[in-house]
DNA sequence: AATGAATGAGCCTTCATTCAT
DNA sequence: GATGAATGAAGGCTCATTCAT
């Protein structure tokens, strides 16, 4: 009665696209279990059939979000992020840490992209393990190829720790965001990535040129 | 089965008891939303409505809980973690993180305890207000203090970004972990956490002696 | 078994009608608390859900029953009940009487309809304020105006006290029924209506006559 | 702990008696299905199993407030009213009246008197047959017993039919009080009963005595 | 005599999913 | 291709009642 198809071409292929979205904010939003079917369905401007005839329950369709989510970023923020391919590593890893801080906290959209990883990470769905191979594994190599060039070629569990103190940094503004929203109101937001981005750069370059002067070795 | 009533001190307030630590496991293991009343109170070897006679509903139970597993936490892993009061900066640094590994990570009983941390503060909930002021910053705040000996009175904007780069590299383990144990199964459990306290300090204390060499300037 | 869709223009909106007949018919034996949703939707053959997508909730369900009540009796029992305009006074009050007499006590369907009332006005829920206003203050007003005729212009709480007489007289048939059954079994049931009416006309009348006689003043 | 006996004499037979008071504001307020159990215990200061303890269970707590309520009416308003047994029918029908409304809408202790029993009449309890019997038909045989004087030996469904006229004036004072209240914020309360009693005496006896006059005969 | 912890049945509601159209 | 009415399973919560003390 009241959806008369406002213009054809909107309607065919673009009801899943507008799931997407909406199941993304959603999702983000309130973490899958508590996301409704409805709300998703309501705010796609879609029909409360519409996830299941698209995408056939509500578990692929979040497959499918975090999917679209990922591809989505990457073609937003590549991770080389306009460098040469003969940068030094250290400039690689700043560029690096910037790319993968703008990737989990910008605010554009997707601006849910962020929030809806950190979830599927404390969380994990089905959908993990696909995620884990598909996507993160592969940023995770990149990084420890870089801090492999930097330190030179320590233990793979050495160079495991380095990343995760790196990767670590960056998640924590996007994991602990609530909590630091009350510890320090009104900080933390939007334009301040730059300025996180060059922090947690220096904090652990510091580290890395020091184990590289070690040789790997601990400095005690 | 479980209603032999083994000991007479072991009922009457014993079942709130039981609820709570039952309550802690699900909580930690399907979050707040996905944890039904009806699986705590079967574990706990408790009728259904025992939740609602010994907390009033699912949300104070919740609040409750939270609040004994950081009581439990802070007893079994004090901050100062048996250090005189005249350690240097660096050592009490050193301890604090020990402590807070411990305190998040560690298998032992309660040990939901940093799972159930890390899930508030992705997805927080109306206990999350009560729980940063009467648990997070005190012990935000030791570490700030530890921080501010270390590289001199810099902004204190400054001093929350070192804090939050040390906290992120411990929260991390706890947070991706089913992520890490897919990048590299096996890894990064029980025993390791001493082996973790060392990265991390040494990590962490490569970027805070730079950072007071410069008097609190950016090192670029 | 009640699922055979006997007639495709049955089906639809037919079910919010089957509930609306079948909560009147609960509601009214049992009162709001004591029905249950559960048997409403068996009496309605559909399914438990079926209260919660047509009317969000049971008190709303209670008030459209409310007001589905009010609507249908008016239907079959107009206030005017085929009266001229220019019937006398005594006339239209009679006719008030006996309309009001048949819309409370009339057994057709709906027959819960007085008892649905009567139950509204004991023990009343959110949903009177909108009853008094929509349905009983304008009925109440063509009353009084009646009255106000007989008796010349008396000060208006003299009318009310009139009015309450009346209608006090009519509902007690309704309210004390399971009373007036037990006191004398048989009595007063489906047929006797009529001579109800002319009970309660000429009781009244002999009262109002009077009191215009003394121009509104008490007859001590 | 907190309930140290302060008097020895109040906790024996006493609790029976705080409850009976405390059982009947309660179902006066809410009716019997919405009373609980808890609040009526908690308002006697009395354990929740006190009911169960005295009582049986709430049915049997309920009729034992019945019957407990009448007891007490009669006491405070004896039928009678300190008449003369000689006094005439049509001043014994006042009284009779005025005895009537003070019983139903008096607000001193127990003043959930009237409105249990009217709660009762429109939504009978198993209670209602023995209430019946041993308190209203009685009170009502005497109203007969009155009219019966006044109009002459009529048929018997005759003088009903009066009987119900007067009792649905006073009844319905109590029963449609919260609409009362709503069509006219602040009448009928308290005080009033004096005028409410002139009233109805007045409204009744007129039609009584035209019914002297025609011998019982309709005055068409 | 009286308590209060514990119970189990049952109620309202929500939600993902299905099915006829 | 898409809809929306309808479903049934399950969840949180309430409440009268019981039982060991």
């Amino acid at each position: 009665m009241h959806k008369k198809k406002l213009t054809p071409p909107e309607s065919a292929e673009d009801t899943r696209q507008r799931l997407l979205e909406a199941a993304g904010e959603v999702f983000a939003e309130k973490g899958f279990r508590s996301a409704t079917v409805r709300e998703i369905c309501s705010r796609a401007g879609a029909n409360v059939a519409a996830v299941n005839y698209h995408f056939g329950d509500k578990d692929r369709l979040y497959i499918e979000v975090l999917k679209y989510a990922h591809r989505r970023a990457l073609e937003k923020f590549p991770p080389a992020l306009g460098l040469s391919k003969i940068a030094s590593a250290e400039e690689r890893l700043e560029a690096f840490i910037r790319s993968f801080l703008y990737r989990i906290l910008d605010e554009g959209r997707p601006s849910w992209h962020g929030k809806l990883m950190i979830r599927e990470l404390a969380d994990p769905t089905a959908a993990l393990d696909s995620l884990v191979e598909e996507s993160i594994r592969p940023t995770y190599e990149t990084l420890t190829g870089i801090i492999g060039e930097m330190i030179g070629k320590a233990a793979s569990s050495d160079m495991r720790y380095f990343a995760n103190s790196i990767v670590g940094q960056c998640v924590f503004y996007c994991h602990a965001a609530p909590v630091l929203e009350r510890l320090a109101p009104g900080k933390f937001k939007g334009s301040e990535i730059e300025r996180l981005a060059e922090h947690i750069s220096q904090f652990s370059l510091c580290a890395l040129r020091q184990s590289r002067k070690n040789g790997g070795r601990k400095t005690k």
